[in-house]
DNA sequence: GTATCGGCCAAACGTATGTTTGAAACGTTT
DNA sequence: AAACGTTTCAAACATACGTTTGGCCGATAC
């Protein structure tokens, strides 16, 4: 049929393979393989293995973007911003905007930062090139909210705060199984994630 | 002769390699061409590819980690930490324990980085049993030096900085790109590190 | 009913990888 | 100078990968 579900099994298979294993780890074979689908489905609906890449970034950053976009605007008309609240809009959108399960927010997160370690220069592209305007709205708008900052450290922090975030929302799994070792308590993912406001903020500050 | 120095050319370029294009993307063939030295070697030396990466940690690490010891135990003696000085003696000996040049000390945070992003278990593992103890030892002196913030909390926000710290310092060719391009000033990766400092102590802060 | 077209499939292709092999080269010891 | 252990080397090995191929299926159009 001309309406099927393959491309969207492959897109499902390869996020969390992805975010699993990394991008040179994960072979089509392994993600075909997950999502029941022909080892050439790949080559045939996306064209190679890094089409398929970029296609699972934009299937979740795009909508994404475009909430955040909108309620920056929405945000834009109301005046002073206050800090907390830019960041927190930010960050319940980016783990709320799919609807469902906040964890493919943290799978997400996780291919980020391996976008980001590995030097996969085409996708750096990809992702400024086409997501780079939502930033610089956020950055323009976030200067409003703390004026005492010079612009190019506050850049910088925001890049520093960025760094926070995704290596932990990357790296959730272990720190939880740390936390349990180092301090006999079990800590939720939320409650990880709610701390990182605090920090965000009184970092950005100074 | 006996005192080849064949590993330390393997492992120079391992080090270069690894942080330019990560483990997987990295070939023996890549490293032991650029090392000059025949391609077995690298199986006769190490043994494997993994066991490769492992001495490539080590090699860095194990002097880090006795400098970093030994100025903690240092500090432990005179009473009260300021919460500057702490953080400013592990930035300047992570930066500077290693002589020379402080590119070393880039390049192996962006080993870190892939370290932590990707899954490699048994390096994560490895790094735990050998150099979890300077961590802790790390985190106690931390935990003098702001009272007010409970150990929880605050092991978690150390997380965080390191978070920041390792993706900073990872992706520091493409920030000072970027910043380049939207701001048409160039930024040293001295001023960008030295930037980091008051970031971290604001957010462990809160 | 048959032609057409997009999607699917098993199989194969070429290539790059980590590893192993067996012999040559070298330094040291006897 | 002969024997030995260690290091180096070119070559081969087995395997896993991304990609391509050519035929098959099923629905839609004529």
């Amino acid at each position: 049929m001309s309406q099927s579900d393959t491309v969207e099994r492959i897109l499902d298979a390869a996020e969390v393979l992805f975010a699993q294993k990394g991008f040179a780890e994960t072979s089509l074979r392994a993600i075909t393989s997950r999502a029941g689908v022909n080892l050439a489905a790949v080559n045939y609906h996306f064209g190679s293995k890094e089409a398929l890449i970029q296609a699972v970034f934009e299937r979740y950053l795009t909508p994404f973007c475009l909430a955040l976009d909108a309620k920056l605007q929405e945000l834009e008309g109301q005046g002073a911003v206050d800090l907390e609240k830019l960041f927190g809009v930010a960050s319940r959108l980016a783990l709320g905007s799919h609807g469902d399960e906040p964890r493919r927010a943290m799978i997400f997160f996780r291919l980020s930062g391996q976008a980001y370690s590995q030097p996969q220069d085409h996708l750096r592209a990809y992702l400024r090139e086409h997501y780079g305007a939502v930033f610089r709205r956020f950055l323009a708008l976030l200067r409003t909210a703390v004026p005492e900052v010079p612009p190019m450290e506050l850049f910088l922090r925001v890049h520093f705060s960025l760094g926070a975030v995704i290596f932990t929302l990357s790296g959730m799994e272990s720190l939880q199984t740390i936390s349990k070792k180092d301090f006999n308590t079990d800590v939720t993912a939320a409650r990880i994630t709610q701390q990182l406001l605090p920090f965000v903020v009184g970092g950005i500050r100074g």
